[in-house]
DNA sequence: TACAATTAAATTGCGTTCAATAAAACTGAT
DNA sequence: ATCAGTTTTATTGAACGCAATTTAATTGTA
């Protein structure tokens, strides 16, 4: 175990410009793919999927900033902006810059907001009964793409 | 053995609606954080992630159908349309219809397109050098992401 | 042969992503 | 207290993705 980087080393120009040995290519058509899953079952709770990510990531922690949200999603203002402007127009959730230090602005989520967490729930449970893919293969998966996401944090 | 998807029924509401637990997040935030990495080294050869994505798999196989590139790429026609014309317009390829059926447009690598080959055998191995995943993942990593895309597929 | 149905691209419009820039508020060192 | 630097959002512009529609060409069938 002396180099645990030698079998990409050794492969050739042709093989290591292949698209199914690309790390990236997979990650790309996996999450549009998921995306695409998520579609009719977000519709009707009228939530876009960056609108239900960001969701749920409020539903564990609100009360937060603009910057400490687009932290947690790797989201910038460029993207948040707008969309929680959208949301808030839904009545999901409310934006306020406070008078200790007016350059943020804290996302609250309202009633509506909280209670749209129940209908929620059946979202990721009928995309797992849909998938023919085995909850060990998906914990394996998540599990693996967390590592991934670490590494690359310096 | 008796049920392979067990773990993830028996979870709370809260516990399967946090962000950490979902395959799609882990995916979607992986999948942006990669092709940011790709930026820099496409910028100096004017590819862009997607052209660097098309042009990948036109090295392995060009004179195919917008088509059969789409389903090669997961992507239709409303993608690929303007991005081949820029391609095209920068040199790297050719956008043909033929008498046989005049449908179809068939995509061919110029010699410009060939040769940017040489150039791009670089790209991943920078990317590789310059990441503190090792091989043993990543080839994991895509044998899973692949096992996930093929059951989707039906 | 007509002509309805199908197919392949192109177009349109919406919603992201992201880099770059701007604007406003705050901080810290003098 | 001043003001240069920093921080947080907002804005702008380019390039996707994708659903829905349109257009043109082809196919199948009465």
């Amino acid at each position: 175990m002396k180099n645990n980087n030698s079998k990409i080393d050794k492969m050739s120009d042709d093989d290591i410009l292949k698209l199914d040995n690309q790390l990236c290519f997979a990650l790309y058509v996996s999450s549009r793919e998921i995306i695409k899953k998520y579609k009719p079952l977000l519709d009707p709770l009228g939530l876009t999927y960056t609108g239900y990510i960001t969701m749920l990531a409020l539903w564990e922690k609100d009360n937060v900033t603009i910057k400490s949200l687009g932290e947690r999603l790797h989201l910038d203002s460029g993207t948040l902006t707008p969309l929680l402007k959208k949301l808030e127009s839904k009545g999901f959730l409310v934006r306020e810059r406070r008078s200790e230090d007016e350059r943020n602005v804290y996302i609250t989520l309202t009633d509506n907001g909280h209670a749209l967490k129940k209908d929620s729930a059946n979202v990721p449970r009928q995309l797992i009964s849909s998938a023919s893919f085995d909850d060990e293969s998906t914990i394996q998966l998540i599990k693996l793409l967390h590592k991934y996401m670490a590494s690359n944090e310096k």
